[in-house]
DNA sequence: CGATTGAGTGAACACATGTTCACCAAAGAA
DNA sequence: TTCTTTGGTGAACATGTGTTCACTCAATCG
């Protein structure tokens, strides 16, 4: 057989597991991850307690595994807006709308990762971090391609990827602590975003050192 | 009687008083806020669990004591620094060390408002977050007398006000979790805050609209 | 086909939690 | 002094928790 089979024992295992990670992001989204116990998980998975442990050692593995997931989701988004050559163009203009409606389209995805950055476990608040660590990097090899920055030395790309990542979580939890159905606020957010982008990128060609 | 008479009574209840509040601050650095119970703040205060109702209603009531008492702390900290002249004339350089000066001596305040502005209940998240907007709206005040902000507008100064904010609270995000006798580490956090900060005051001056 | 594997069950456990209540003893008021 | 107020006690409660165990029964394997 082959190893994507249309094995129907895997299959189903697979989709229970993913109920279980859907019903934990719910929750989380709900009353925080940290504050989700492992039956409610199992109770709106549609399975008894005892069949959390077929899946997950622990409610920490169930959050490292939605760490990894959430990320996964945003890589690939950010990918595919770099991919596109009008956007690259206007950087700047753009990532914070680009940021705004990728939040907006995986709220859930967002919320777990900007609340269990700082509240969450040990272990998932350290993965979320080495995640984000792994996006300034990334972010350093684009922006050293950008004018006036090209000439910087590479601690001083770095650092201001790191601010434009703390800045992107920053704006991603106003998104998300948004309340519903104020489209009002959400402009403000993009404006208040795209001038603090603005600002930041005017420091540019006048740093030295 | 004065009303600061010394009244054993109320004396008495003071004290076992700050000591839910000492307990709970403790325990918060410890696993969070959240994850804190009544009856662990109980036991560490050394009192009964039924005793924490004669303080405090809830959990949540005490939380909102603690982000009260966190931003008092605070407050008289940035106070004192922006009395002192010199510090003012280097507001920027000196900014980076205060701040993490402050985070280090306070460290546990600084530990649970970070945390809990995110991970924590609504009630203390709302909170916080209403502490930190006055925050970033007094210290909108400090930057329009500043050279080449002064023509701004009210907006934007607010806007570059919540920029500083931001990345204080990041700043602190960072010591607090900065692990124990690393003062490598810390040199660094303090490098990194100074040149992040150094870069936008760099835009202040082409800053247009 | 029969044997085996393993995801899901349901009951039980030992414990921690928030909240209540009648009670106590000391401080304060009369 | 006696009476009242009140911070703190200890026991009890109902409920939620993580974890265990022997079990079922359908999909898979030989």
């Amino acid at each position: 057989m082959t190893d994507t089979a249309v094995n129907a024992r895997q299959q189903q295992k697979e989709r229970t597991r993913s109920a279980l990670l859907a019903a934990a992001l719910e929750l989380s989204q709900e009353q925080g991850f940290a504050q989700t116990s492992l039956r409610q998980v199992a109770k709106r998975a549609g399975v008894v307690p005892a069949a959390f442990y077929r899946h997950f050692e622990s409610m920490d593995e169930l959050g490292l595994a939605l760490v990894e997931r959430c990320f996964t989701t945003l890589r690939v988004m950010i990918r595919d807006a770099q991919r596109d050559p009008q956007v690259f163009d206007h950087i700047i203009d753009a990532s914070a709308e680009i940021l705004v409606a990728a939040v907006k389209a995986n709220k859930a995805d967002f919320a777990f990762v900007a609340r269990e950055r700082v509240g969450g476990s040990e272990a998932v608040r350290a993965a979320i971090r080495h995640e984000l660590d792994l996006f300034a990097t990334e972010l350093s090899m684009v922006l050293v391609r950008l004018p006036n920055i090209d000439k910087w030395s590479p601690e001083d790309v770095l650092m201001v990827a790191r601010l434009f990542v703390r800045n992107m979580v920053a704006g991603a939890e106003e998104v998300v602590e948004m309340p519903e159905g104020r489209p009002d606020l959400e402009v403000r957010i993009v404006e208040g975003a795209r001038r603090q982008m603005r600002l930041i990128v005017l420091g540019f060609k006048d740093w030295r050192s």
